[in-house]
DNA sequence: ACAATAAGTATTGTCGACAATATGTCGGTT
DNA sequence: AACCGACATATTGTCGACAATACTTATTGT
């Protein structure tokens, strides 16, 4: 069985063509974080019934963008620090694991694949222009790969279908280009190789201190900032 | 703020009361797992127009309990060995780090009452009659107020939000009646101490062991009937 | 002047009907 | 006989209207 990717299949419902154009809005702020949803002027908005809006409403619920409440109506989240280090104790324990797990089951053919893209962002970072987009779409790649890899649809569900926009958003409305890149990049070679070693107890450690340590720097800068 | 518990709050609305009622259904078995679901046939079961039951579908299928296909489609989930060991892995890195957190953020209030909950189940373990029932409900209480004691508001919403029910259905379905029943208790009793005593690592550490032991104890299982 | 209550407005929840898509059946063709 | 394609049926997706609930505003009483 190919591994259900949630964020590859493509929408063929309009409520799902819906759902897609405001995962975007709200990731890069289009919809504000924290602003509430009026359900009769979106669906005015996007030429939909409100019925096909509520459908995608709940699509975004699932992901964790909006909160509804019984008669009151739908936010969308608040976008806050404690939130955001929330996310990365998740992902610590999650990704973790999931590499733990990469490196019992992922396939050699993937193992080939991963240390080619991570070759890829090695010369994309070799010139200087554009490194912090760039860096952080590898970044995401690179993670992106070992939750798959661990070839466990639950991890694969909760991480890619839910956490991942989260971690967009914040990302994006933070602006966080992380000063870390070249560092992350170093972690991301000795993770994959750890994988390669088959050696998952390592794997995880490794994965573990590399969010560890990107928490570590946002909570430094948040420190500082007082 | 009270940290929101998924599992407490009240169905207000129709849909949410046959959400519930198609939530027990399913974890019991009496809407097969795996089956196909007829909307129209359930609206009528439960005197709901469709539009209501898609509401209800929606919300089990933020729990895992059903997949939806496009154009397509509801079933139930399956219950098969590989998803509940899948369902072991994440639990054992996510409760992990939930004690690790609930050693860091418990309060000394709810610390105390872990304990009575503790003191109450050996004194309920000491009678015999009905061990099984209320063991495992006393195991699943005990893990739950390690969850809510994280304070982590992303831990609650995936463990007891989502991976709960599906944990309660495995349990069901496959007549889970541990026979780890003492040994767990004791596990148990040594997790608060860590949590008690803020040592998070460990904490952390017997979570793990923890729930990896009941996973192996389940993989022999397997291994012998096969 | 302030509080509380009541009416009015707006928003959400629910309903039944229609449109679009998929499944199953039957006949024709190679 | 097996495979392919068209038709019929059933199911899902979408729509607009109505009912129920929450919020706002105005009015009244102290």
């Amino acid at each position: 069985m190919a591994l259900d990717n949630p964020t590859t299949q493509t929408a063929v419902t309009t409520a799902d063509k819906v759902f897609e154009q405001m995962l975007h809005a709200i990731v890069n702020g289009t919809i504000k974080a924290g602003s509430k949803i009026s359900e009769p002027e979106l669906a005015k908005n996007y030429q939909i019934s409100r019925s096909t809006l509520r459908e995608a409403l709940n699509r975004l619920e699932k992901c964790h963008l909006i909160e509804r409440k019984a008669n009151v109506g739908s936010r969308v989240v608040e976008c806050s620090i404690a939130g955001l280090l929330e996310i990365y104790v998740v992902r610590e324990a999650l990704e973790g694991m999931a590499c733990r797990q990469a490196a019992i089951n992922m396939t050699e053919d993937e193992i080939t694949e991963m240390r080619a893209m991570l070759k890829q962002h090695a010369s994309a970072k070799a010139l200087r222009d554009g490194i912090s987009y760039y860096q952080e779409e590898g970044d995401l790649d690179f993670h992106y790969k070992v939750i798959l890899g661990s070839h466990n649809q639950q991890l694969i569900n909760i991480l890619c279908g839910q956490l991942y926009h989260l971690v967009r958003m914040y990302r994006c409305q933070f602006g966080m280009n992380s000063p870390r890149a070249t560092k992350a990049f170093d972690e991301h070679s000795r993770i994959i190789e750890a994988i390669a070693d088959r050696d998952g107890e390592l794997a995880e450690m490794l994965m573990r201190r590399h969010i560890a340590a990107s928490r570590k720097n946002i909570e430094n800068k948040i420190a500082q900032q007082q």
